[in-house]
DNA sequence: GCGGGATAATTAGTGCACGA
DNA sequence: TCGTGCACTAATTATCCCGC
């Protein structure tokens, strides 16, 4: 029972003594006594109902919380009880509750935290065994003396504390590319290789990405005499819903940065209406019947639908030749289009429009749209944070504003129409997907930047971070994988079994993608020691390493 | 039936006593 | 000195009485 539950208890049981009880007072007695009295004063309130019916509000009316009221059966209209706003003390507890989470993620993502939880074992390890080739001379009997990670090798965005000990360490690139420039495996490279390296240093693939010529546009589809690519105007409605489906029912079920209801309601019809136009909501639609397209093709091959006919016809089937190999490029081409004039249309005027817009205050955005843009906001940083650190790229800050975007709760779009606004089972299973995967990837981040923090550094001597710790960081990337929620729980020994969804299938094996790349991720730091280090290697570690590669073998075949 | 405004319920803020 | 619990009061919000 919750609290305004209880409040809402107390407050009916108040009720039976209320008439002649706390809010009679001793004037109203006498009023009431008398006939004069009774004549002259207002009646006493029996009780003030904690919620009216919607009726009774309008209407100012008692209402007596019934359901129908007797005021609804009386006038014969539908008794309908909305929703209690949340009281302020209800709000203010949940800001603290989430700042809190917030807090407790930090202090739980700090590398010190981290070091000095598993002191003690360090501890208990040394105190059980006499020195070892692995033992570190940072590695004391007190946890007093477990060195946090030196601030040289604080990433943006992951701050760890200034630490007087970090001379002579050396960070070990996270990225996976970068064991490219390892010494022990740069003299390993072919020359060609070696080349590219020298001609661009260590932001070679940024550069070579950057060069590569870009896909040509697809002129095939250019149908009038002046030019006009007016094929989309020509596409079957139910070709445009079909492909927008495939969409909801793939990509966006672990991106879920696109509300379904407001997108069908409101984007996909005002693109329609004005054409597929250079509008941003054009290039909104087209993008997602892009990934649409790719969407249905894997959806086709995992046998969860059939190839409709409508695609299969050639007038109207928007995966021409070209899409055939990139599913979708038919669509992207023409958001490019699109995309290249709205940016150039980035005018002064148009600054000066949204600052004003900005400035003017007076349009509050509302729960459904706040949702919007935290989910949008936590897509963005936990792709970030897997972007920049595979990449080896900068952060962008964003991540500075944890504290002040709260965790989507997914909140569902009121469809203008009059619609029964009853959420079905299936709508509030689907919004119970959404947040268990949303917050498992968000889990899964936090380890992620653990890793990256914690492991990836050593000294010149050869001295590495403890393998303490990297026990330590599988036992938590283990405990994420055991507590993930059932429907989207997956068994690392085994192969993907046979999803009953294409939602359940997608994210199960992303989640499954982003487990094994962790544990390659915190068993990359051995390689490296094995190849520089080879002195400092025992038969233990070479087992773990082997260990390790069988995983990662493992791996590449589930995810193949 | 409408709606002004009285009233109850709730929340937020303040001060004080008490104990560690 | 600081944290905690309690009582009290002012402010705010929601309900609904009652005159029109």
């Amino acid at each position: 029972m919750s609290n305004s539950d209880e409040q809402y208890s107390s407050n009916n049981h108040s009720l039976a003594t209320s008439a002649s009880g706390p809010t009679s007072t001793l004037v109203d007695t006498l009023s009431l006594a008398s006939p004069e009295g009774r004549s002259s004063a207002k009646r006493t309130r029996d009780f003030i109902a904690r919620q009216a019916c919607e009726n009774c509000r309008v209407k100012k009316t008692r209402c007596d919380e019934d359901y129908p009221c007797a005021l609804c059966i009386k006038s014969g209209v539908e008794c309908r009880y909305g929703k209690r706003g949340a009281t302020k003390n209800e709000i203010t507890l949940k800001m603290v509750m989430t700042t809190l989470r917030r807090i407790e993620a930090k202090v739980e993502k700090s590398p010190n935290k981290v070091t000095t939880s598993i002191g003690t074992k360090v501890d208990e390890l040394n105190a059980a065994s006499s020195a070892t080739v692995l033992a570190l001379p940072y590695e004391s009997s007190t946890t007093a003396n477990i060195r946090p990670i030196p601030s040289v090798f604080n990433r943006d965005g992951y701050s760890t504390p200034d630490s007087p000990s970090s001379v002579n360490q050396t960070p070990i690139a996270f990225s996976a590319y970068c064991i490219l420039f390892w010494p022990a495996v740069q003299t390993l490279l072919p020359a060609a290789v070696s080349q590219v390296y020298s001609d661009y240093g260590e932001r070679f693939p940024v550069i070579v990405e950057t060069r590569r010529p870009a896909l040509e546009l697809d002129d095939s589809r250019q149908c009038d005499q002046c030019g006009h690519n007016n094929w989309l105007t020509q596409l079957n409605i139910n070709t445009v819903k079909e492909l927008c489906d495939a969409y909801f029912a793939s990509f966006n079920l672990f991106t879920p940065i696109i509300d379904c209801k407001f997108f069908f309601q409101h984007t996909l019809g005002d693109a329609i209406h004005g054409d597929f136009g250079y509008s941003i909501g054009s290039c909104l639609v087209l993008t997602v019947m892009a990934l649409g397209c790719s969407g249905r093709k894997s959806l086709t091959e995992n046998g969860f639908v059939g190839q409709s006919r409508r695609l299969q016809n050639s007038q109207t089937n928007p995966l021409n030749s070209q899409d055939e190999i990139i599913p979708g490029l038919g669509f992207i081409n023409e958001t490019r289009r699109r995309i290249g004039f709205l940016l150039c249309d980035n005018s002064m005027q148009s600054c000066q429009l949204c600052l004003l817009m900005s400035t003017h205050g007076t349009q509050k955005a509302n729960e459904w749209e706040e949702d919007m843009q935290s989910r949008l906001y936590w897509t963005a940083v936990t792709y970030e944070a897997i972007i920049a650190q595979e990449l080896n790229l900068p952060l962008s800050k964003a991540q500075d504003l944890q504290d002040r975007v709260p965790l989507p709760k997914f909140v569902d779009f009121q469809l203008s129409t009059t619609f029964d606004p009853v959420t079905t089972a299936k709508e509030q299973e689907s919004e119970a997907f959404y947040q268990y995967h949303f917050l498992s990837q968000n889990a899964h981040r936090i380890i992620l930047s653990r890793v990256y923090n914690s492991i990836y550094y050593n000294t010149t001597t050869g001295n590495y971070p403890s393998t303490t710790i990297e026990e330590e960081l599988y036992h938590q990337l283990e405990n994420w994988r055991e507590q993930l929620p059932i429907g989207i729980r997956f068994d690392n020994n085994s192969p993907v079994p046979p999803a009953s969804s294409p939602a359940n299938i997608i994210v199960v094996s992303w989640l499954r993608v982003r487990y094994f790349i962790t544990k390659y991720h915190i068993g990359r730091p051995l390689l490296h020691k094995a190849l520089h280090h080879p002195e400092c290697i025992t038969l233990d570690t070479i087992l773990e390493a082997h260990l390790g590669y069988e995983t990662l073998s493992t791996s590449q075949i589930l995810i193949l």
